[in-house]
DNA sequence: AGTTTATTTAACTTCTAGGTTATATAACCT
DNA sequence: AGGTTATATAACCTAGAAGTTAAATAAACT
């Protein structure tokens, strides 16, 4: 894992640090305050912020003896533009698929001869990791 | 990791999970196919699809030999909606935090008697996983 | 029936994530 | 200076993720 997006759906993937994003979205607060909801030592919740801010999700500063998490909401653009840039043709795709493989098995119940994954082989094209 | 939007969020921390997505999105396509453009074995990437079936962000068929993959969007709704559901709060809230910590420090170079993190200990709150 | 093609399962390895306790650092308060 | 509070670091453990190779399964093609 070394990308941006990667560790972002990462970070997020943790119920404890969705809970903190959750809590600190009601505003900045310390770290003992973060930690105090959940049954787990300061020591794990310090270390679920070191990756939410890895991540770039969170921001820390320093106040006396405090270290106040404040959040930063870049990378939730980036995580959600990722989704967004392919939901919507999934949902489209998913339904012209479909129809698509409906209408493929009608043909097939008649002549079962051309296989489409066969034909899929060959129109295949270079994807890699296009983030 | 049991909740569905942790299994989400995890199958797209992966980059090679992503550009599988990326790939099916261009149409449905067999397991053969889907590994070519990747330098990793077919189990791999087999292992790859469990992740992403078990997410339920992809959909196995059966045609002859070949087990056909097919997106599922249901999935990404919940993620996107997850994100969605806080992001435009966290872009308000990090305004508002910023101006509000200019405003406060403004004040602290003045009086440092008050500390702001001591007063949000007090009014915590039971936060715990709120998915 | 035997071979080839597509895919999964098994049995491993290696690395990391997430947790622990114990200790260190840093700033505040007497 | 000495004690308390807030947080981080160190050292460790365990489970699981991601990869490997080798073998098993399933359906197709001669």
């Amino acid at each position: 894992m070394d990308d941006a997006i990667s560790n972002t759906f990462s970070a997020l993937a943790d119920p404890t640090r969705r809970a903190i994003l959750a809590r600190l979205a009601l505003g900045e607060t310390s770290v003992t305050d973060l930690a105090a909801p959940f049954e787990m030592s300061m020591p794990a919740v310090s270390k679920h912020l070191r990756v939410l801010e890895n991540a770039g999700l969170v921001e820390r500063g320093r106040q006396a003896q405090y270290r106040p998490v404040k959040l930063r909401a870049a990378p939730l653009r980036e995580a959600a533009g990722w989704i967004e840039q392919y939901r919507q043709f999934w949902e489209e795709s998913f339904d012209r698929l479909d129809s698509f493989l409906k209408h493929l098995q009608a043909e097939q119940a008649k002549g079962p001869k051309e296989r489409k994954t066969t034909k899929a082989r060959k129109e295949k094209r270079d994807v890699r990791k296009p983030n």
